[in-house]
DNA sequence: TATGAATAATAATTCAAT
DNA sequence: ATTGAATTATTATTCATA
């Protein structure tokens, strides 16, 4: 009778960790302020049980600060976009040379976005080697290095529409 | 006057360091009953502070329990001695050509000994690609390439006493 | 500063209801 | 199966003491 929003179990859950994702959430009681504010009246006994499904658990940030993050699975899911961001703010050029692909960056981007491409997993790429300004894609095969550039135009595509 | 063992804080940190390394802890009441199984009569005040200066987390191990583990940097103390025991188990070779260092390994464990090498820091060490059973160790100068070759091989070395 | 006892804050669970 | 209210369990903090 007094809530404006009706949510489902799966809808919740989304939201819960759309805001994890989105802010620094120190305790179950924030994270149900901030449901609040979006019209989701939910009791702490939920809210619990959400976070243990989801597998969301307390970590320290980088500033030391320990708030609740998601489980690495559901992290990854973003990494594609993740990319996408980095890509268009800081790739220059991405060449092919042989079995090489190689992506040159602003200054002090080359490991991010090395350590991403790896994450990415992608078969055809038998290695990652990160400087400072410059990845180095390693490929068996002359083919795959091509293919390899061309996915990542792509990214770089996207990423700059 | 009732407790067998005196114990200052170091030494208790330690304590709870190696208990936590080698025991599935889930709750501080826990460890605090495994400490006292080993004489020492803490209480759980003292024990929550010390997870927090130790940033001891709880965090999900592979079978899916909650159990407090080490943060990372803590873990790589013990890098040289996990990539001792790689090394002594799985290396066929070390080898230099240029600028590279190539490790020949048992099939399948060059990524994991490609891992423990990037995490190692090593300022002569520009990038790891790590195959199959290979891994390649790339370095700025022949030089530095000589240097990673031989203290590779004296971590070899070490492994096999 | 380090600590314990008491307390407060936080999170998980039980139990009842749907 | 999902949920909330009440309860219990767990963890962090306060306050006093050394």
């Amino acid at each position: 009778m007094e809530g404006f929003c009706f949510i489902n179990k799966k809808e919740r859950q989304e939201k819960i960790c759309a805001i994890i994702r989105t802010n620094e959430v120190r305790t179950q009681k924030e994270l149900r302020e901030l449901l609040k504010n979006q019209g989701y009246d939910i009791t702490l006994a939920t809210i619990s049980r959400d976070i243990q499904e989801l597998k969301v658990r307390k970590e320290y940030s980088s500033n030391g600060v320990e708030s609740y993050h998601l489980p690495n699975n559901v992290t990854e899911k973003s990494t594609i976009q993740k990319l996408q961001q980095y890509f268009s703010e800081a790739i220059l050029s991405i060449e092919v040379s042989g079995v090489f692909v190689i992506i040159r960056t602003d200054p002090g981007n080359a490991k991010a976005i090395g350590y991403m491409m790896d994450s990415l997993e992608w078969k055809q790429l038998a290695g990652v080697i990160s400087g400072d300004d410059n990845c180095l894609l390693l490929c068996k095969t002359e083919s795959e290095a091509e293919k390899v550039k061309k996915k990542c135009l792509e990214i770089w595509g996207r990423g700059r529409n």
